[in-house]
DNA sequence: CATTATACATACTTTAGGGTAAGTACTTGT
DNA sequence: ACAAGTACTTACCCTAAAGTATGTATAATG
């Protein structure tokens, strides 16, 4: 996982943004390009890595991994690795990752509102 | 603004995120690091452009203008320009806009919740 | 004995977005 | 005459996040 300063402006006023706006707060945990489809995965059925990998073909190993991780660290999925080799290794929705699929939900109802048309199928 | 290019893996991928997931069409929208705050500033009262600037001090006058003007282009917020000199320019929710303060109320609600550690130690 | 599969890790590059600083045009106040 | 306030604009720099490519250990399979 890449490193980040101590120090820079950014930094400052993403903390700045953190204290004072809860929306920040979400979007800091659901906010890369593949989280919500992570975990729109993982809300359809617990996966293995494996089977992630193969529900999104377009993803690399190192963004998936990645955001696994920060997802595992922020506590919104669970994972779970069987002592056997090969690995086994398991993914699912903890209690605060299922409590966000109210809220995944009326963004997602908002903007198929507001975009018609533009969505097929998912409710993700 | 700045430019973007035409194409590259980064403009794909957005795309296909954008076209599979709501979620992600949302956080376009509403996913500058300033954004959600101007939305919140404007949800309390329509303000002009300097009472913004007053309203977020630690803002850049190029990244309210260029998120003013995004929140603009995605019909967010409203623009409207009396046509005097000094300029005055007010800007206010529109309905898309004011749709989307349950949503934004509703992840303000989980985030403190979650901050909190409410969903902690709770299976999924 | 080489390949495939598991679940990662890590070095390196690119790009979109955010940040800094300065300028524009026009008027009012001192 | 000059500073201050209005609402921007533009040029340039820097950083965080995303992408590319390759490597790791172990076991089963052909």
């Amino acid at each position: 996982m890449t490193r980040i300063k101590e120090y820079s402006t950014i930094q400052e006023n993403k903390r700045f943004a953190l204290a004072q706006c809860p929306v920040t707060y979400v979007m800091e945990k659901i906010g890369g390009y593949w989280k919500p489809i992570i975990l729109y995965q993982l809300s359809i059925s617990d996966k293995r890595y494996s089977e992630l990998r193969r529900a999104i073909p377009a993803i690399s190993e190192k963004m998936l991994i990645q955001h696994l991780k920060q997802l595992e660290a922020d506590k919104l999925i669970i994972r779970e690795a069987k002592p056997v080799v090969p690995p086994f290794v398991t993914y699912r929705l903890s209690a605060s990752g299922h409590s966000l699929k109210t809220i995944i939900g009326d963004m997602a109802a908002w903007a198929i509102e507001d975009a018609k048309g533009t969505f097929e199928n998912v409710e993700g």
